[in-house]
DNA sequence: GCTCTATGATTTACGACGCC
DNA sequence: CGGCGTCGTAAATCATAGAG
């Protein structure tokens, strides 16, 4: 996948962070390498907090909001997965 | 319930297009409630349960239901007709 | 078989509401 | 009040079953 490493112009993001007026953003799919920094981010810790939030959004040139949702969001994935898991077991020992 | 554990086996096999009697059940749900198609959770459960697929599988086709025929009324209007009609003959809620 | 399109699932982005 | 939490969703996008 040819994922800009880190300059300008990466997915989603408007010239670092001001969202154009009050309108809803346009949803922008994020690079495998700003996916492979959250997700293992996300690995080290579940809540980010501000601070390396910040560092992040910087980072992957993301807008801090952007960053805060995706944890957000990131952890529903999590709770859908381990509800999933948790009915895969429940029937495969009856039988 | 040896019925739901095969189908979350081949389900993480490969993703399959729902049954008929499925797509029918939850059409007619569709259908009935157009002006507010938003089962609530325990409506969920209950199509979940009489199409023989998940809460999270009814959420994700009512999801794209809502806005593929939003998207398009003109293509669904024979569908919707076909719905309402059987709905209006043959109560089966 | 081989295209395509319809369909089910996943990914961004919010609004509504809650807690502290 | 403000900020971050979950929950449910819209909308765009992904993956590919399967109809033609």
């Amino acid at each position: 996948e040819e994922d800009a490493p880190s300059s300008s112009g990466s997915a989603g993001d408007y010239s670092q962070g001001l969202e154009p007026c009050g309108r809803r953003r346009k949803r922008c799919p994020y690079s495998k390498q700003q996916l492979r920094e959250l997700e293992r981010q996300f690995l080290f810790n579940v809540y980010i907090s501000k601070e390396r939030r910040v560092q992040l959004s910087h980072l992957l040139r993301l807008t801090d909001r952007q960053v805060k949702i995706w944890f957000q969001n990131r952890r529903m994935k999590e709770k859908k997965l381990k509800r999933e898991r948790l009915l895969y077991n429940a029937g495969y020992h009856l039988f | 319930v040896m019925i739901l554990r095969s189908r979350f086996l081949d389900a993480r096999r490969k993703r399959r297009n729902f049954s008929k009697q499925a797509t029918e059940g939850l059409n007619e749900y569709f259908y009935s409630h157009l002006s507010n198609p938003y089962p609530s959770e325990e409506a969920k459960e209950e199509l979940a349960k009489q199409c023989g697929i998940t809460v999270s599988q009814v959420s994700n086709w009512f999801g794209n239901k809502r806005i593929r025929y939003k998207k398009n009324i003109g293509k669904f209007q024979e569908e919707a007709n076909l719905y309402a009609m059987k709905t209006a003959l043959g109560g089966t809620q």
